[in-house]
RNA sequence: CGCGGGGUGGAGCAGUCUGGUAGCUCGUCAGGCUCAUAACCUGAAGGUCGUUGGUUCAAAUCCAACCCCCGCAACCA
């Protein structure tokens, strides 16, 4: 069956602390996944740690502790944080498991019983030669070096550098140029957005160098399978986690199920890895490349790059218990193009929650709930005979559903959600022309159909909203009396359509204002 | 130097590929409504579409040159 959907955050590298961009990032593939559940998809979402490398083993020591302590330690925050953000993974996998040890020596082992295109192993011994800096734990090329006057070199954060031989295993990267050109050709929505894929075509085209795949100098990876003075590069062990959570090598279950109908999505900054190695790898080891990568943008915070050293790091846990987790869901993936880089900003923030959640959504079902509530004891109404008005309401939220299908495939989120609210608007324009509170004076019949046409409408556009805002949409279909069973896309449309007579609770408002004068704004 | 992104009413953006009455959201102003979370609806003001030149019956849109802004150090989504 095609309905499968295997959806994956990149895994978070333990040393950092979780930010809005790990949020941004988890939030976006569970609004996904959430929506392709929603569609009827079998869905498999995953998200996890990285957790190998010479950080992790460097910050362990200095505490005094267990590399695999500190990981312990540092992966919940990851797991926390994805509780914080009500997300809907259904694994959580960490490259410290024996699952994943054993998925990348297999992967290893895949890649290097097989030839290259050239006819050269895959996977060759050799030598990494260059300019290393001991204090950035990085190796510059010659063209990234300045020479001071007494000949000394330095590196481009003007620290000494020194040559340096290592002993390493070389992917054979360069011999699969043409393979990857021909898969990028053929498959021309693997990137995207488009910009990013025409960056990772050009950088191809202009050649591949072979890849050092392993490390001598630390012990804390993952062990190169019949050498164990070798640990697997980072990236070798990090990519592989996405085959691991499907039982590779085990190429029955799961990864049969879901493998390659996977979507990546990642940050900007790691498109190389997932566009140009990972593909690689896959094909070397003789399986196929994922079927799309998505690389998003970058957060400000009020207009200011987020760093480090200015300390302005949005904390998750502070976004959600300052504005709401639905908000910050619906902000983030409002306020700006899916691609495009954004900001984090107050103002913004409390436009959208007050302007469009508060005002125009949570406002429209408010306004005839209660009128129910006060004017028909409460009693959904049927409808009589449907005028054009009506007609029109209600077939433009029919015709959402496909929208929404084409821009979610298209990761363009802010697309989906502004169809919806087309609707939303056109909705509240309803409201004022049918003008309920005058036609219950002249015509409690119209009336009647007025109101079931809105709650009608609403029940699509809260539909709709479910994964994006998945904590007060499940309010108001409650509100809307609509069985727990009677909310997935499949229900949208006439099928499932309200029926009157039911009793429907109490109105209460499922999008409360944000107050600036009482946040306390910056974090 | 170079590379990438961008310059459209007060703010943020769409429109540029496939030339033809300049559109959306917010803000401002005026009016309406009173069902509603002081929410909602309607209308108005406000732009020589970075500059100059060219092509064309016609250019925000195509061509040429130029000006300005942002990013391109690290960490990171």
């Amino acid at each position: 069956m095609s309905k499968a959907f295997y959806i994956t955050t990149p895994i978070y590298y333990v040393n950092d602390k979780p930010h809005i961009g790990h949020a941004y990032t988890t939030i976006a593939c569970d609004v996904l996944a959430r929506f392709k559940r929603l569609d009827g998809f079998q869905v498999k979402f995953l998200t996890g740690t990285d957790e190998h490398g010479q950080k992790v083993a460097k910050a362990a020591a200095e505490k005094g502790i267990e590399p695999g302590v500190l990981c312990d330690q540092n992966s919940k925050n990851f797991r926390d944080l994805a509780a914080t953000l009500g997300i809907s993974n259904d694994d959580f996998i960490r490259t410290t498991e024996e699952r994943h040890i054993k998925s990348c020596q297999a992967l290893w082992r895949a890649i290097a019983a097989r030839k290259a295109p050239d006819g050269e192993n895959n996977i060759h011994l050799g030598k990494y030669a260059g300019w290393y800096a001991v204090r950035d734990e990085a190796y510059y090329d010659e063209s990234e070096l300045t020479n001071s006057p007494d000949g000394e070199r330095f590196g481009p954060m003007g620290v000494p550098v020194e040559w340096v031989e290592e002993e390493s295993y070389f992917f054979r990267l360069s011999a699969w140029r043409d393979k990857l050109l021909a898969f990028y050709d053929a498959n021309p929505d693997f990137i995207g957005p488009k910009t990013r894929f025409n960056e990772v075509y050009s950088f191809v085209k202009g050649g591949l160098r072979d890849l050092s795949i392993s490390r001598t100098t630390f012990s804390w990876g993952i062990p190169v399978p019949g050498n164990d003075k070798h640990v697997m590069y980072v990236w070798v062990d990090a990519l592989t986690n996405y085959i691991t959570a499907l039982g590779y090598p085990d190429e029955s279950g799961d990864y049969t199920a879901f493998w390659p109908d996977v979507h990546h999505m990642v940050g900007k900054d790691i498109i190389r890895f997932h566009c140009v190695y990972w593909p690689a790898f896959l094909m070397a080891a003789g399986l196929t490349p994922p079927k799309r990568i998505y690389a998003h943008g970058w957060w400000t915070v009020e207009g200011q790059k987020m760093s480090k050293s200015l300390g302005n790091a949005i904390d998750p846990n502070h976004m959600v218990t300052e504005y709401g987790l639905d908000q910050i869901r619906y902000f983030l993936l409002r306020e700006v193009p899916f691609g495009n880089d954004g900001d984090f900003s107050e103002a913004a923030i409390s436009g959208r929650i007050n302007g469009e959640l508060a005002n125009e959504f949570g406002n429209l079902a408010q306004r005839f709930l209660s009128f129910i509530a006060k004017n028909l004891n409460g009693v959904l109404p049927d409808p009589g005979a449907l005028t054009p008005e009506d007609c029109d309401l209600l077939s433009s939220c029919h015709g959402l559903i496909a929208q929404c299908r084409d821009a979610m495939d298209r990761q363009a989120f802010h697309e989906a959600i502004e169809s919806i609210w087309i609707v939303v608007r056109a909705a509240n324009g309803y409201v004022d022309k049918q003008a309920p509170w005058a036609l219950k004076k002249t015509d409690p019949e119209r009336m009647k159909s007025a109101l079931y046409v809105l709650a009608e409408a609403t029940r699509h556009l809260a539909i709709l909203m479910q994964p994006f805002s998945p904590l007060a949409t499940e309010k108001l279909l409650d509100l809307l009396a609509v069985p727990k069973d009677r909310r997935s896309f499949a229900d949208l449309g006439e099928a499932s359509a309200l029926k009157g007579g039911v009793d429907l609770p109490a109105p209460q408002g499922v999008f409360p204002r944000y107050d600036v004068k009482v946040g306390k704004g910056a974090p």
